[in-house]
DNA sequence: TCAATCATGAGTGACTCACTCAGGATTCCA
DNA sequence: TGGAATCCTGAGTGAGTCACTCATGATTGA
């Protein structure tokens, strides 16, 4: 029951990326670095995150990704969505899944919907500008 | 992001288990069976329940297993990190960590909280007697 | 033209998962 | 007293996933 590398490298990197406000786009390798992440495996991450729209990327020389949003507006569920796939705590309640054949007489199914529920509330309403700043902290912790 | 089968398998078992109200113990071929899990398996995964309290057994022949407190007392979430680990979307955030050296800076811990705590509060009341029954179905599907 | 950057796809070693296999120990009952 | 029923223990294994690396190509700006 853990999120990936992936994730956790991706929210990093988007976070420093929406911390710099500059229009310009900024190259793969300074997040990288800043971050103290591998650079060929962010790459990978950054394909994701542009093929679902969250960032663009500009090729060449002073080339680099930016995000296509304002950071107030995307959403920490969406981003963990498309970074970890579907956020189901157990196949049988992930939203691709068609029916599953045992929901009349099933116990435990109860039990995935309520967690995934859960964790939809909870990351919801966070945005990338939130964490970014810091500013959920309090809240978060209790 | 998923919690495994040791966990599914475990809770339907026990829900089984919880459904007879004898007080005969009841040998795990039985439960094996009429929920269509592997016996082998199964054994491994009551070794665990066994040592954490959760049921107590009898060798021999008329042996088997029975819960060790009434299934009203039983909380899912304490199942639930017995079968699965700890209940922590992130290593950071378990809680038999130390504490983590990034905290001041990092801007994931936050979300990583938040989930574990949607998690904690959406299973921390629910008891396998709920589950077993099925009680909870109407409240758990939104 | 060349350096900086993104783009793409294949490969890999370590690890985990969901089991199976093999055999032993304890208890009840005929 | 013997054997059947049950729990107990530990080792092994094939498939899959994870977190990367490697190699190479395409695009752009100076
Ligand atoms: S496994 Fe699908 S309803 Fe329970
Ligand atoms: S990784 Fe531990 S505080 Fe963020």
């Amino acid at each position: 029951m853990r999120l990936s590398a992936r994730s956790e490298y991706g929210l990093r990197a988007l976070a420093a990326l929406a911390g710099r406000e500059a229009a310009e786009p900024v190259p793969l390798r300074q997040l990288a670095q800043s971050e103290g992440l591998s650079e060929q495996f962010l790459e990978q991450i950054f394909m994701e995150l542009r093929k679902a729209g969250f960032v663009s990327s500009t090729r060449g020389a002073h080339g680099g990704y930016s995000l296509t949003r304002p950071a107030e507006e995307i959403l920490i569920f969406d981003l963990l969505e498309t970074l970890e796939g579907d956020l189901a705590p157990y196949e049988c309640v992930a939203t691709d899944q068609p029916e599953c054949m045992q929901v009349p007489f099933c116990v435990t199914r109860q039990v995935w919907l309520k967690l995934r529920e859960s964790m939809q509330q909870a990351i919801g309403t966070m945005t990338l500008a939130e964490i970014a700043a810091g500013r959920t902290w309090e809240t978060a912790s209790r």
